[in-house]
DNA sequence: CTGTTAGCGCCTTCAC
DNA sequence: GTGAAGGCGCTAACAG
């Protein structure tokens, strides 16, 4: 299998537009910088080669990585796969976040981790070195792991914890609605754009609790998102 | 945000064992061509390290992305996601496929695509020059679409057909099992590690119909899975 | 406002 | 069997 290059990249456009790498690097970026007439013609040779850029080499030069990591509980999410009964986290949570991400270019990862299991940290650590995620997305039980979420904020990765009032690192934010993942996603997409984290899970911790308060607010008469 | 960095990289590993970035390089492709002795060294100080290769910087330098992608239709998820009725598509073959990717170092990342769009060949292509996926999964209703499977074979994309009876390019298989998904993307891991695709759908086209007979076989009498 | 230079982390090709 | 050099596609610094 012959090694796999890029069909078209941006030096291809560079010099469809007779224009510097930089320039059309600019203009994928939506930098400002850029004078409108420049813009338009790199756009159209982007257009016409049908140019998108490679994540990959987006996030090797220091960029983001456009991609989101969301963590579940994998036993659970076994457990309810085999019983055929998986209403639960995919509809109501990912498929929220992953129209939210779609949304903005970016791409949900679910990543499945053992909860009761002290390897949770040797987990996240290497689905964010392999990945490098802008974000992640923290759900029940996840949410409230301070193994979790201390090493989050110790690498400086925006994170959501979905499922959880306790204030502390992160966004906290509590399932008032199906919209809630995708409530999760935006304000980690809206933060900085960077390091957005995502631990899904099944809805049935404390979560269940709070659930019957509707679509209460919390305890400081707010909405349910905490910054 | 300063610009992350990978915390601990090939470099690191190879001053700590004090080798070649070559060296940890083989070891974690598992090369035949390295000492047991060298081998046990550098993996020693992998482990202390506690270094996981980037997926981008691996993708970059010509090698597998490790990722597979997998197309499900739009409209439908987010219909079915809206009536809160999704217990299709993820639980029976998302969730396996996502399982087999976990088990083989392997990522799975879906994609919403629009099928009655003639905008499907365009998006599934910025999809993969973004992504640069090792292999892709259809379902239906892709699985059949000659648009998005005759884009995948020219670009010699390694893919799997959910729901597919008919023969060409690509793995067909039908659901016979909740563990379709499971051995589409196991097929497609098995084939040569490399651009596995997975278009994934609802279950109720040509699927359906099959589905009344049961774990029956294709018309050839073997198992539900051609080549 | 635009072009040039350097380098991200890793793998491939070629020497040793 | 192992090391050294080169480059993948892209962007962040610096010039101009």
């Amino acid at each position: 299998m012959a090694r796999r290059k890029q069909a078209v990249t941006i030096k291809h456009v560079a010099a469809e537009a007779g224009v510097s790498l930089q320039t059309v690097s600019r203009v994928i970026n939506n930098e400002a910088s850029v004078r409108p007439e420049m813009k338009v013609r790199v756009q159209s040779a982007i257009d016409k080669l049908g140019y998108v850029p490679s994540i990959a080499a987006q996030r090797m030069s220091g960029s983001r990585s456009y991609i989101i990591l969301a963590l579940n509980d994998r036993d659970r999410t076994i457990a309810d796969w085999r019983a055929r009964q998986g209403t639960d986290w995919v509809d109501q949570m990912l498929l929220g976040g992953m129209l939210s991400c779609a949304e903005n270019g970016y791409r949900l990862i679910i990543e499945l981790v053992d909860t009761h299991n002290d390897h949770v940290e040797r987990e996240l650590a290497a689905a964010i070195a392999a990945l490098q995620p802008d974000g992640v997305i923290l759900t029940p039980p996840h949410s409230d792991n301070p193994l979790i979420t201390g090493l989050l904020a110790k690498r400086q990765i925006p994170f959501a914890r979905i499922g959880s009032r306790s204030t502390g690192d992160g966004i906290a934010l509590t399932m008032d609605d199906e919209g809630a993942a995708q409530q999760a996603t935006q304000h980690l997409l809206a933060l900085g754009h960077r390091s957005i984290g995502f631990i899904a899970g099944p809805a049935d911790y404390q979560l269940s609790g709070w659930r019957g308060h509707g679509r209460s607010r919390d305890e400081h008469g707010r909405p349910a998102c905490h910054g």
